[in-house]
DNA sequence: AGATATTTGCAACAAATAAATCATTTAAAT
DNA sequence: ATTTAAATGATTTATTTGTTGCAAATATCT
């Protein structure tokens, strides 16, 4: 939370060889950090009373190139301080360096890391809880997720099936995605899939389910997401990275956390239901029960 | 910790009725707030991918006298955000009613975001370095991921589909999944998903590639999964929880850090693909680029 | 399809900024 | 007390900032 702590350090160390000018504006620093990442050099010196090339004569002192590494060094540290996690995912600025494949990997990773920590935070849980709740009694849940969102909405589709609730999937080849909801009724809820850029068939799709009375819960991207409006309840999760594509993996792990808590919600009939796929599927040999042969 | 929250909810009460542009602003101010406060406006224009005059244009839009109050006021909730710290453990700590549901989910979250953080590690990185060059040099890529595993197989086949690249997805109605491979020669790869229990048919299907002598490398759970054996590179990933359920979101990350290294190894030619991506797709309408108007 | 209004991109502008330069003051050392 | 060195203040300069006006492009409506 401290900009940077060591320059911070440095600054208390070097303290007493500075002259009296200069001491009064790391003073000022020292005990204003957010106004250096926040406002001009010139401001942090009239509010230090100093004069603004002193400012600049401090940076100097302290080994920097200028003032401007100064203020980038205390943002740096305020953006941390405030937003946890969540700033270090940040829009990529360089472009020359080539980094190692290690380093971006174990980067995106430590930033997809961050945003799953970040959906621990009360607001997300509660919005989590309140759509496990609304799908928990409806009738028939429809699922809806297309192009990136597929991915998301058939996992999700598949893990209900396991739990031997009545889930739909709204795809299939030939178009015929959407005539699932021929006979949705108030009674059932869609769940609907989808980030930035929004598919035009899933929104036509879930307008056309409202319109038919069908509650809508969503998972997406953003509080102006067009699911936002027409959702009774709707979980928002990050998507981005530092990478060219937009990433659902908090997507799919909220969509995981949602299967798990409806399966809390009756533990016994979870488990009755799940016993019951073992049995189907161990009789269409599905699953390979011993390691087939290596060579 | 928001812009005064005040000026949060009015860019989202308003957002539906700005133009494009500006809701791109709007969405980059919406969700980068302290970039707003610590950056110059034409800084956040770039960031954001819009015009410096977007920015004046969106502060205006809010009835705010110029950008500068914009970022004045984010800068106001930047400052009061980094020591009212407390308040958010506050707000976690109260909230006495209902914490079943919450702790279940904040706990699976917090765990999925450990194992994504374990990935990290040296060893994780570099099979998944060696993997994603083994991919590269790749004539074609075949993807092959049943039941749970479809979900990432099919995300990264969609993602290489968009980035150019010869993916083939060995899946299909009628159990036509496997034909893909009929042509698949030694100059190709075969990236298989699976994890425990492992499916009949995805292990049928790898090993009838390597005996094609098709290069094999997966994505699956353990050092004595079947499909180690076979495979010339292997990227392992968790899939404990603590719920019903086995999890794919740390796979579903793998498999968008390799799409990323992928796209990375020629950044040029990726950026071409993607623009042709896009105007194919734009010529579809397959994308909603405005929001639908609301009745 | 044409006309109209809106949106968007571009370029120019004045204001403000950080840094560099120079002159003046202050303190220290001989 | 005089010289010398450092520190401070004022001034200048090259950038960068936020804003605005205008033409091209786009969407909207008859």
């Amino acid at each position: 939370m401290q900009p940077s702590d060591s320059l911070r350090e440095q600054i208390i160390a070097q303290y007493d060889a500075m002259s009296a000018q200069l001491q009064q504006a790391a003073r000022y620093v020292l005990e204003h950090p957010e106004e250096v990442a926040l406002v001009s050099m010139r401001e942090v010196a009239r509010l230090a009373g100093v004069q603004p090339a002193t400012m600049t004569r401090l940076a100097k002192f302290l080994g920097l190139p200028g003032y401007d590494e100064l203020r980038a060094q205390h943002a740096a540290a305020l953006r941390q301080g405030s937003d946890g996690f969540a700033a270090k995912v940040r829009q990529r600025v360089d472009e020359g360096s080539e980094r190692g494949a290690c380093d971006t990997a174990s980067h995106m990773l430590q930033g997809l890391s961050a945003q799953l920590a970040k959906l621990c935070e009360p607001d997300s849980l509660r919005q989590l809880e309140a759509t496990a709740t609304r799908l928990r009694s409806a009738r028939k849940v429809y699922v809806l997720g297309l192009r990136s969102c597929h991915a998301v909405a058939w996992h999700f589709h598949y893990v209900m099936t396991l739990l031997g609730e009545r889930s739909v999937h709204l795809d299939g080849p030939g178009g015929t995605g959407g005539d699932g909801l021929i006979r949705a009724t108030s009674e059932d809820v869609l769940l609907v899939i989808s980030i930035k850029p929004y598919a035009t068939g899933t929104l036509e799709l879930a307008q056309l389910a409202k319109d038919k009375g069908v509650g809508i819960v969503s998972i997406t991207d953003s509080e102006v997401s067009p699911l936002v409006g027409m959702s009774a309840q709707t979980i928002l999760c990050p998507t981005e990275t530092d990478s060219f594509f937009h990433t659902l993996t908090p997507a799919l792990a909220v969509s995981e956390v949602l299967c798990s808590l409806l399966a809390e919600f009756d533990r016994p009939k979870t488990l009755d239901a799940l016993q019951q796929a073992d049995d189907h599927l161990s009789h269409l040999n599905t699953y390979a029960t011993a390691i087939p042969r290596r060579q």
